[in-house]
DNA sequence: AAAAGACATGCAACCGATTTGCAAAGTTTA
DNA sequence: TAAACTTTGCAAATCGGTTGCATGTCTTTT
């Protein structure tokens, strides 16, 4: 994605696209799995781990990027689709392989209703299922 | 729960009954909502909170209990059903509620079939909601 | 009964992920 | 430009979870 476009992302989200800003974006935008804070800093030469982690949930806050609970003990941050607001409505099933320890935005899944007892509200929801990705089922 | 029915449990599940363990059990016999290692440790006068997580590992190896993961960081353990192995099919959903902060097992509640992506491999399955209690939606 | 073995408990210390504090650097506003 | 505000970098703290190891307890063997 070229940087015009990463600066429309966040303009829409009302970002302050900077430097480091458009470079984490770049980064996530090119991420075919969910990425955890350590996946990122990984893949970029130097950064500071708490700008990153800062900028991921400044990204979080506005509905840039969404966590995602994958019950590994490290949340895994992912691109919101267009017009995302991460409503119930909107969410959908995750992946994690067992096996490459990826995790995946299942997007077309959404999460199935349940309906709860009685006088229970629904505000959230988290869905995750975990086995073997078609790459590792063989 | 009398010691002759929490020692009949844990010998069901060939967990020796020692003095910490039933008393451990007792407690968790009397939640009604899942329990973290921390809200159990607040529970006992003086308890040990290594003792107490290596009762809670072994009781969830020999699924006298189950651990839940709803996202807040600290998990949460409660009893398993007699006879219970774990199973996907087993699995119920369970509901944190964001005011009062307690999680319940919603055991009626089976967790919906989701159909996977193809070639995918379902081998867990995690499903939290997240809300309003029957007590706190008022 | 004494010795040996096996398991359970208690305390200290460690670990990885996340979060906070604070000062320096960069931007925007007046 | 100077003040005001935001972003960044580095250090250190926090938190839940985990490990190492010595001690205590109970069981089995001699
Ligand atoms: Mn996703
Ligand atoms: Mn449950
Ligand atoms: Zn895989
Ligand atoms: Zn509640």
């Amino acid at each position: 994605m070229n940087d015009k476009q990463l600066t429309s992302i966040l303009n829409a989200r009302s970002v302050k696209p900077t430097a480091m800003r458009l470079l984490v974006l770049d980064m996530l935008a090119q991420q075919e799995a969910a990425s955890s804070l350590s996946d990122l800093e990984e893949q970029f030469d130097k950064v500071d781990k708490v700008t990153l982690y800062r900028t991921l949930k400044t990204f979080e806050q506005h509905k840039i990027i969404h966590s995602i609970d994958d019950g590994t003990g490290s949340a895994k941050y992912a691109l919101c689709s267009e017009g995302c607001e991460c409503n119930p409505g909107d969410l959908h099933v995750h992946f994690h392989c067992q096996v490459c320890k990826r995790t995946f935005c299942l997007t077309d899944y959404t999460i199935p209703a349940v309906n709860l007892p009685h006088k229970f509200v629904l505000k959230e929801m988290n869905m995750v299922m975990k086995g073997l990705c078609e790459d590792c089922a063989g």
